[in-house]
DNA sequence: TATTGTTATACTCTATAACTATA
DNA sequence: TATAGTTATAGAGTATAACAATA
């Protein structure tokens, strides 16, 4: 908390100090999430995909016969918001919605051939973009920072392990 | 892209393969950044504070007599999403708009006592809360996240210098 | 009773265009 | 004309309650 000099106004182009926001993790990792995010929504726009979208094609094709009950879970959403969202992917009939024999509530979800062809383009896509993105990030900080960023997600930091 | 036996459906408790996710930054960055945020709203409760709020009285505190442009800016935001979120903060006395003499379009932001004295204590619990939430994250690996999440924040990733 | 997927709904955050008053 | 703040609006993303079909 600065003691800044509060009579003279800071002029239209000082330098905002964010001395506090310096330690605070969250607002780090919000403002690296947003390039990251703007990034991405410009390399799958040509794929008619979002964030989103995306990730679901991806957990679908490297786990067919998901139910959305679990890929909810694996998204970290709620069931009911990832209905429109699979309405979207099978209507664009990049998956398909099949019912369960062994339990007629739930579905299996399964990529289409083209929806597996279209996920092959975009994680191609995706993956040169974030290696341009993370140019001048070394292997090292790339790889400890996603380690952080796991032990972070998963409950904790708390474990011993990396 | 795991080649998954196809034939056989997950159970219910079958984990998700996220094989093809894993080396995607975004989406580690996102989780991430779930759990903070959702440690941050807990912690900012008790103040009637959000992640948005919290924000700008900080960077209102540190920085007495800036102006809303200028905070859009540093909260990397547009213009007009501050101004309900600066309505709030002011009808709560938390903060006040000073009409600028010598530039009357604008306002110098700047907090009250109460303002002060609310941020005081919300920097206070938020530190201690993301502390206890980045335990067994040790000084090393916390100071080389923060300083690999600037580095993306800041454009790049592709400087040099730490 | 509990669970799967669904509908409806509401709230937050975000983005854009257009207005006003000043410069 | 350009800029500061504002209004109105629309779009994402997210969260909860309640329902039908099934277990």
């Amino acid at each position: 908390m600065k003691n800044a000099t509060a009579t003279s106004l800071p002029s239209r182009d000082a330098p905002v100090s964010d001395a506090t926001l310096r330690v605070f993790v969250g607002y780090h990792m919000k403002r690296a999430f947003n390039v990251i995010q703007a990034d991405l929504s410009r390399t799958l726009a040509p794929f008619d995909l979002r964030m989103l979208t995306y990730t679901a094609l991806v957990l679908i094709v490297d786990n067919p016969g998901l139910r959305q009950s679990q890929l909810a879970a694996a998204m970290d959403m709620e069931r009911p918001n990832l209905v429109v969202l699979l309405d979207e992917l099978e209507a664009r009939a990049l998956i398909t919605r099949d019912r369960v024999p062994t339990d007629r509530r739930a579905y299996a979800l399964r990529a289409t051939l083209a929806g597996t062809q279209l996920c092959k383009q975009a994680v191609s896509a995706v993956t040169s973009h974030e290696e341009r993105l993370l140019d001048g990030i070394d292997k090292d900080a790339r790889a400890a920072l996603i380690a952080t960023l796991r032990r972070i997600e998963t409950g904790h930091a708390k474990e011993e392990s990396a």
